[in-house]
DNA sequence: TTTAAAATATGATTTATGTCATACTCTCGG
DNA sequence: CCGAGAGTATGACATAAATCATATTTTAAA
């Protein structure tokens, strides 16, 4: 049983309102687990009942399709609160979250949550807020999904990975996505994704080398 | 300044998790204001700096997107609450708000509202939980944008807008909205949009009478 | 009522994207 | 080090949807 109060996770997520006994009572109730990169932290469909914290590693939520697609809704990197939303509104969990790297993350039951929500306005308030913050994103990029074209959404993509989770020394993308998990996040055919990437990349605004992707001309993706 | 316990907003919204005393609170410190079909409640960057209670009509959210498109990312009915992510974000709001009827709301100031959250952990709660709702709904919205035909949509939307607000003694959908504003709904072109109308209309699916849509067989929009 | 403007409708055409087929290229386990 | 399978790439083609043009109808203003 770790402490909490050094977690990555409490400096960046809504738990940085709790207070030092808060956070005590929080390490002696979690419980930690691993994940390994394409295991699933949850799935559609499952009573969660709590909250997961993201201490290591990054991990995609999708949301199957009725076509069959998996569509990629958001990604999620450490420091980051995991089924909020479902916890709060008492039902199943509308998405999957799968893990894109290996993960570490610790499991906070419902009942000690809603603790903290009865007895400590500060953290009501900033759940609040981020699910505010989630509900903008998810509206703005509904915008996106309905009037962009697909290289449109592609050159939108990769410009978020590239400024959200950074890059290697080598100046490539940090987080590794297949060209299938790309697809899934811009809502398009696996092919169409490779065709526009080697499209990018003959037209120089990208280079591919193997699964690496690194950004060359960012202005000039802004600019599609 | 008229009583706020009769009112439809307070039957439906979270205002339902206030107590006696802060109804009378509430209907002190409101505002109410008459807005016609096609003006707006507010507009996207504005800085709003409390919630609109709609008590009469409906209203779209929309967007405006880099095309000059103006996307529908919700409809707001009445007994539905306006503007509480932006309030709770501290933020201008991200969409705006346009009567597609004639409108009764009324206004409550952001400081008021905020009173209601600090002493209110049930009022809270149930806000905290319509913004989730939202969020689940905008993600399952997402989806259908990414994932599905035109067609698709459209029949989907046709079908949401029959059972969300119902018909007319003639059967016809109680809720007018333009081609081009149904267009904005499913996101695509209005002439597709037109097109696909007149297509389930051959198809006996639908009934066109001028601006009149009749939905007549709902089994067959739900298969495809 | 008349008329102009807006909304609706439809055809013709182009473009974007999906689908199917196939080839190539990695990776990983034996 | 090899071979199978997954992932990536590319061509050919089909289809969906956007765009442009134009006609028709409805609506609102004079």
């Amino acid at each position: 049983m770790s402490k909490c109060d050094q977690c990555i996770v409490r400096e960046l997520s809504s738990l940085k309102a709790l207070n030092k006994d808060e956070l005590i009572k929080l390490a002696g109730c979690k419980s930690t687990y691993t994940i390994r990169k394409g295991e699933a932290v949850f799935s559609e469909g499952e009573n969660v009942n709590g909250i997961f914290c993201v201490r290591e590693g990054v991990c995609k939520l999708t949301k199957l399709s009725a076509n069959g697609n998996d569509q990629i809704v958001k990604l999620v990197a450490k420091g980051e609160l995991l089924g909020q939303r479902s916890m709060i509104s008492d039902e199943p969990v509308n998405l999957s979250a799968v893990a894109l790297e290996d993960m570490t993350v610790c499991y906070i039951p419902k009942h000690e949550v809603m603790d903290f929500f009865n007895n400590n306005n500060r953290f009501s308030f900033q759940v609040m807020k981020t699910i505010c913050g989630d509900l903008k994103e998810a509206d703005d990029h509904l915008v996106t999904m309905a009037q962009k074209s697909v290289k449109q959404r592609l050159a939108e993509t990769l410009l978020h990975l590239h400024e959200t989770f950074g890059t290697n020394e080598d100046k490539s993308l940090k987080l590794k996505l297949s060209r299938e998990e790309l697809a899934g996040m811009i809502g398009t055919a696996t092919e169409s994704c490779i065709r526009l990437l080697s499209e990018f990349n003959k037209a120089g605004y990208i280079v591919l080398s193997g699964k690496k992707i690194t950004v060359l001309n960012a202005g000039a993706l802004r600019k599609i």
